[in-house]
DNA sequence: ATAGGGTTAG
């Protein structure tokens, strides 16, 4: 075999550098193995394993490496070929081959280590984590900042910030990288003070910041929605000239628009030279989160236009929209816009769609769609999804029969099956079919979390079972939150004041709270009560949050909030709603003046009563639909109970179907009563 | 001797 000089190698290292094509590396790699060159120059060898990987053949990359190990104790190809697997989210194989090279004997080394636990990293593989932190451990590779950082990102990504934090606060030295990872360990565990407190550190110690770390910081202060903050990292990146990077300009777009400023993001966008996909998912997301479905469809428009095609995820993005605003006629168009795509319907993007169909009213739609899903493909959020549909509509036992044909199947239940399937069983005021469901819970072991305990208390509380309610709380072995306590007010209004007292201590400043409390001591007219709660709401700078209805009219969507005169048509829909609170008055309707919060005199009380949301835009149905067409509302809240009365009215005097989704449920009015059953 | 860690839409 002739030796080949120098330059030779480094003729082929630049070949390999600008190799882009499968097919150009198939040539370089077999003109290296005539030559013989590849068992000469190893690093060229392990070049052509990288780009194998890359280009999704892993195999390929796995034989040539098979090929050309034969020296037993040189760890270097084991490093190459782990860290095609790893960087490629072949995880199993890293594994894998990282088992084969320790009962080989090649020793691992502080380039080995990384990859391993980055394989561990990204499938949650904690217990795998921990064995690879022993070997760390006992081949003395502990203080090496490469994998220490890699540890800490591991336990962060597995859920354990803490495990993660004992390893960070350990370190000797710590780089912009450890910093970063400790960074957004905290940001990804929802802890955005936390991750700010950090970076503010490596301020103090003089670190100059890149730009994976604004983006970690960026993605903490969208958390945290404070637009400020929003403003100095946004300055930070302009001071620092970052923003000339796609990613941070897109981590802006996306900080903006969760502190609740689109304008500012839009500016951003509009700045931006290049967008990729995630700037415009980004600003879609933005326009919906902050309740701009309108923008958000026109910047759909404008993204079609663009060189950028929308994916499943901007398809995920608009379908959850058409899921929110409840409109099934722009969820129906979104659908079809998919299937004409041709891009790649995942299980995820499908139970969306489903979840859509059964979110907007139509549950045939959404079934069929199951029925059509090969019952191998069918995922524990597909049974879900049908579960909660059927529940939010008040169809108790069609849910219990899907649960049960869940099981009959072998699909496992989750947390989610649970909170639907006992919200299920509240809203259909099926109680010892939702006792038995709890009780299952632990035999398929599902460990019964806070939020199961709410539903069971609302599920007892709403079927009079008061003590029994109480008595849950009183047993749990969690401590309550707010969210249990909540469910007993909301549920009981009798026992509503015991539950308050402990609902104040624990969620002082959650506003939903103070407005249910107010109602229930309006509804005993204690209005000293009222006006202090109110009082103390403003002290606290606590808003209700405003509520406001949806509904689809021809190709467009009206939307009205409380009181509005902003939407073209408020002037006729005024009318509309006082003409019909008159009428259905004269039929035995009788305003619930608990419904309004309002300091004023009981006549004025009343007529803001006619104002709700979800009046005007029943009101705007009735006026505009043709008579026999079901008028169908999405309100963000929960109905009021003043207006759940006036519907059941309205759709007896008026003889049509009205159909109102709130933030919990289905309301079906016809002839005078509602599916519900009045209590929700 | 060759080589390496952290980020954004859902």
């Amino acid at each position: 075999m002739r030796r080949l000089g120098p330059s030779t190698e480094g003729f082929y290292d630049q070949l390999l550098k600008s190799c882009n094509f499968l097919a150009s590396l198939r040539q370089i790699h077999s003109s290296l193995t005539t030559s013989g060159l590849i068992n000469q120059a190893l690093h060229l060898g392990a070049k052509i394993i990288i780009k194998y990987t890359t280009y999704g053949e892993p195999n390929t990359a796995r034989s040539l490496f098979n090929s050309i190990h034969n020296d037993k104790s040189y760890s270097f190809l084991w490093n190459t070929m782990i860290r095609a697997y790893a960087n490629n989210g072949h995880c199993v194989e890293t594994l894998e081959l990282y088992s084969t090279m320790r009962r080989s004997g090649i020793s691992s080394n502080s380039y080995t280590f990384p990859f391993v636990l980055k394989a561990c990293a990204s499938n949650s593989l904690i217990l795998e984590g921990k064995v690879v932190h022993g070997d760390i451990i006992r081949t003395g590779f502990l203080s090496d900042s490469y994998v220490q950082a890699a540890l800490v990102d591991m336990y962060a990504k597995c859920g354990q910030t803490d495990d993660g934090c004992k390893v960070f606060d350990e370190m000797s030295v710590r780089d912009l990288v450890s910093w970063t990872v400790m960074i957004t360990a905290y940001e990804q565990a929802e802890k955005p003070e936390e991750a700010l407190i950090l970076f503010q550190k490596t301020q103090q110690e003089g670190l100059l910041s890149d730009s994976v770390t604004i983006v970690s910081v960026a993605s903490a202060v969208g958390q945290l929605g404070d637009v400020l903050k929003a403003q100095a990292v946004h300055g930070y990146a302009i001071c620092n000239a970052f923003l000339e990077d796609l990613c941070i300009q897109n981590s802006i777009v996306a900080m903006y628009a969760r502190c609740g400023n689109v304008e500012k993001a839009r500016l951003v966008f509009d700045m931006m030279e290049k967008r990729d996909l995630i700037s415009w998912n980004s600003m879609l997301t933005g326009y919906i989160q902050n309740g701009q479905a309108s923008e958000a469809l026109l910047l759909f428009d404008e993204m079609q236009n663009s060189d950028c095609k929308p994916n499943p995820v901007t398809a995920l993005i608009l379908v959850s929209a058409c899921t929110y605003l409840g409109s099934r006629q722009l969820g129906r168009k979104f659908h079809g816009y998919i299937i004409n795509s041709n891009m790649k319907i995942d299980a995820t993007l499908r139970n969306a769609v489903m979840d859509m169909y059964a979110k907007c009213g139509d549950l045939d739609t959404a079934e069929n769609m199951f029925n059509d899903i090969h019952p191998s493909e069918r995922n524990v959020s597909s049974w879900n999804v049908l579960i909660a549909g059927y529940g939010m509509h008040g169809h108790g036992r069609k849910a219990l029969e899907f649960f049960s044909q869940m099981l009959e199947e072998g699909v496992k239940p989750d947390h989610i099956t649970f909170t639907s399937i006992l919200s299920a069983c509240s809203h259909a005021g099926l109680i010892d079919e939702g006792r038995k469901c709890f009780a299952d819970m632990t035999k398929l072991s599902v460990k019964p979390e806070v939020k199961h305990y709410a539903c069971m208390v609302d599920m007892l509380g709403r079927a009079g079972c008061l003590y029994e309610a109480f008595d849950m709380i009183k047993q749990m072995p969690l401590p309550p939150n707010d969210s249990v306590w909540g469910a007993l007010l909301l549920a009981c209004r009798i026992h509503g004041e015991i539950a308050a007292n402990y609902l104040f201590q624990l969620e002082p400043e959650h506003t939903g709270y103070f407005v249910l409390m107010s109602n229930i001591y309006a509804a005993s007219n204690k209005w000293r009560e009222v006006g202090k709660l109110r009082e103390d709401m403003k002290n606290k700078g606590l808003k209700k949050p405003a509520a406001f209805s949806v509904i689809e009219y021809g190709k467009d969507i009206q939307g009205f909030h409380t009181a509005d005169r902003v939407n073209p048509y408020w002037k006729e829909v005024y009318k509309k709603v006082e003409s019909m609170a008159v009428e259905i008055k004269m039929a035995g309707y009788m305003p619930d003046l608990s419904c309004a919060l309002h300091d004023v005199e009981d006549e004025d009380r009343e007529h803001m009563l006619n104002y709700h949301s979800e009046k005007l835009a029943v009101a705007f149905g009735i006026m505009n639909l043709t008579p026999e067409a079901v008028v169908q509302v999405t309100k963000n809240l929960r109905v009021c109970n003043d207006c759940h009365s006036a519907f059941r009215f309205i759709s007896y005097i008026y003889r049509r179907k009205i159909i109102v989704r709130d933030a919990n449920r289905f309301h079906h009015f016809e002839g005078g009563t509602c599916s519900c059953n009045d209590y929700w």
